[in-house]
DNA sequence: GTCTATAATACGATAGAC
DNA sequence: GTCTATCGTATTATAGAC
């Protein structure tokens, strides 16, 4: 039974994911994971044919935690103007790494916005998992075709505030900027 | 006289902003630039002294585009409210470009985040061009202590705006969230 | 499954002829 | 000022011993 084998790979995705979120995709090298991880360099062709493929299950990692995360939110609340607002609390709650590094899944977006199409889409599934959501809340408030406009202008203004917060260092963008997104749910129909 | 040695310098400044902007900046190597600018590899050191000296010069010429560009826009409007529907007009007629590759200023400073204090510090100061001069037309409006976080709010509206615009390859987001940052300043005050 | 050793290549940067 | 040729290193990736 590939017991420690499936250690390893998690090792090495944990440590993937917080390098690719904290110096970017293409300012990581195999030798910066391998060092982080603690698994030999070499090692871990055994677990990930390329980087490209590492890339592929850091993003599906956090595809499976996301998912997870949206159907506690969907047991958490009914009213998907209390939903929305998850959204939000996951903004503040992400506040002093976000305003440190951006936001895990915009920022990653952004940077692979200029690689080739497999990124891109590979990106933008994950990204895709929090604007369906808040769309479908949307839908449920009865905005009918409004709703993904709403939807965008929501993600919008998170993912805005995100980046500037990081771009100044300053956590209390993200705060600020949040509690303006509560305002703007609140005053919805 | 130093002729062609001005246009070499020209040259690379202008593909090494091209290809810093459509591929980021440490997705592009020495070799790209020196391909895409037409000017020797070996020979541009001579121009620039590092990779790091390039991108400084990429950001100053960036700088001085953007402040020429707001010493028109001073001449072109003497109201707060319109100047700031210039910085949504340019948005809007970077619409094409931006919902590909995103803003050629926020893009920058997402990627430099990630990368060391003192490039972090440098695209800043290219962002900061269009902050400051956002607060000081909310200043202008008599908004005081409040300016600086309208200011920051309207940048994190049109930044959001042109990031889930380029997320999704769809330019019409970028002109329905600049419809919608114009309309943010029609109902101040 | 695990690891070392290393191949093959691309990178940023330099030397030196012209 | 211009360019070719190349250095040294770091990169992604592989081969093969254990």
């Amino acid at each position: 039974m590939p017991v420690k084998g499936e250690q390893n790979r998690v090792k090495i995705l944990q440590a993937a994911a917080d390098l690719f979120y904290q110096r970017g995709y293409n300012n990581t090298s195999f030798s910066d994971v391998a060092m982080a991880s603690g698994v030999p360099k070499g090692n871990f062709y055994y677990y990930f044919k390329s980087k490209d493929e590492l890339l592929g299950a850091v993003i599906g990692m956090r595809k499976s935690w996301l998912s997870q995360l949206i159907s506690e939110w969907e047991a958490e609340h009914t009213e998907p103007k209390d939903r929305l607002r998850l959204i939000v609390r996951l903004m503040q709650d992400n506040s002093v790494a976000s305003s440190r590094y951006g936001c895990p899944v915009g920022s990653l977006n952004v940077e692979l916005v200029k690689n080739d199409e497999e990124k891109r889409q590979l990106s933008r599934s994950l990204f895709d998992l929090l604007l369906s959501w808040s769309e479908k809340q949307f839908l449920a408030m009865g905005k009918g075709s409004m709703a993904k406009l709403l939807a965008i202008h929501l993600m919008a203004m998170a993912q805005g505030g995100i980046m500037i917060s990081s771009i100044y260092q300053d956590e209390q963008i993200i705060l600020a900027e949040s509690e303006r997104i509560n305002l703007w749910i609140d005053a919805l129909d």
